[in-house]
DNA sequence: GCATTTTAATCAATCGTTTGATTAGTTTTG
DNA sequence: CAAAACTAATCAAACGATTGATTAAAATGC
């Protein structure tokens, strides 16, 4: 019974099987795709016993609700905020483009993997979820966008596609950075190479939507 | 072999084991993914015994490979010859844009499907395959997109993230339509959806594009 | 009658899940 | 306080089902 003193962790070693499940899932997922991760490499990886798996989440896939959970909670809290401030539409665009390419770019393997399921609606509850999630993000965007153009900052657009282009330019970007960038050898891993790739991705997206909506038809 | 007369099929029957379990195996992969598919259902949606699948193919992956060779094969014959034509820079990139979601919008579950792949780069061959496919189409945009830059009548832009930019705008559009448009119960599956996204899209692109390029600053 | 195509049966391997037992820590009880 | 009862966490082993692949025999076409 946790001797005198308090003694947590040895090194830092298994604080949380529950959590390390979680963790290990989340890469392999990441890495290799829902249906091409077994239980078993999720045991391996996680050091956890392969019945804890159903023991703590009740099967594989509530590993994966149990992800998904985790992630996009909080998604909209940090951009709602935006619109709350007394600046111009376009600086709330501009902003918003940073803060949606700083966490797109902060974990960009979530995002994938969360594209994937998105792009095979194979689980309905998953489905739903993210795109509850990612239209959270949009009716932002549309309302700082109509909110411009009826101030008259901004001209007329067909703003769905707008927004299409916004978010499709980051997950582009994220999904192929080779595709982007051949001529170097660009790593999203290394540090500073995302943040390279993140400033040119938010430098173009605000000069493009600068020019595209406030230019004099 | 091919009797005279050419005797065809009898009645919509078995044209060919072979391409039935292509066209089987290319629907399901595209429905359910790579690893959520087994040659048992293959088997089962083609008609054709499991054995065959390893007659034809060798292997599973077989298949899929020979699936990704038929689609990428012949993939930038129909764009390459836009950048002969004796029209300005600006008219070229219209065409390249209307031919690229054409064609991405005539297989939207093929689209996914390769996007799937690009994301989970498990198969090397495949993953070098499409990308060396996509690599040809962003060499002709870079192109087109120098030459105007060139000749005036484009300005200096990121290139890359412009090219990133049409290209995801429309992945983003086939992968969620829905979210393009929450308020309609689109489907990409009915042509008359399909062709009012499509002209949504291009229309949508050759203007941003237009004007972003063609601005003075 | 020979080569090609197709079949049913079977293979070992792996899948996700469940089991029964064991440990250690906590609560209850006398 | 200590014995008894209970609880949550963990484990190795095994479950039945399914996986991709292979076999050897049968059917087909020429």
């Amino acid at each position: 019974m946790i001797s005198f003193a308090a003694s947590k962790e040895m090194k830092t070693e298994k604080i949380d099987k529950r959590q390390a499940i979680i963790d290990a899932a989340e890469k392999l997922f990441c890495e290799t795709g829902y249906e091409g991760t077994s239980t078993r490499q999720i045991s391996n990886e996680s050091g956890a016993n392969m019945a804890m798996i159903n023991y703590y989440f009740g099967s594989k896939e509530g590993v994966f609700v149990e992800i998904m959970n985790n992630r996009i909670a909080g998604f909209g809290s940090q951009l709602k905020i935006i619109n709350e401030d007394k600046i111009s539409a376009i600086e709330k665009l501009n902003r918003v483009i940073d803060g949606y390419a700083t966490r797109i770019l902060s974990n960009p393997s979530f995002h994938k993997m969360m594209h994937r399921e998105l792009s095979l609606s194979q689980r309905p509850e998953m489905y739903n979820k993210i795109k509850d999630a990612m239209s959270l993000n949009m009716q932002l965007l549309e309302k700082i966008l109509t909110d411009g153009q009826e101030d008259g900052s901004f001209k007329q657009a067909d703003n769905r596609m707008v927004i299409a282009t916004i978010m499709g330019t980051l997950t582009n970007i994220v999904i192929s950075p080779h595709k982007v960038m051949p001529e170097f050898d660009l790593d999203l891993n290394n540090p500073k190479d995302k943040k390279m790739i993140k400033d040119k991705a938010v430098a173009h997206l605000q000069d493009l939507l600068t020019v595209y909506l406030t230019t004099k038809k």
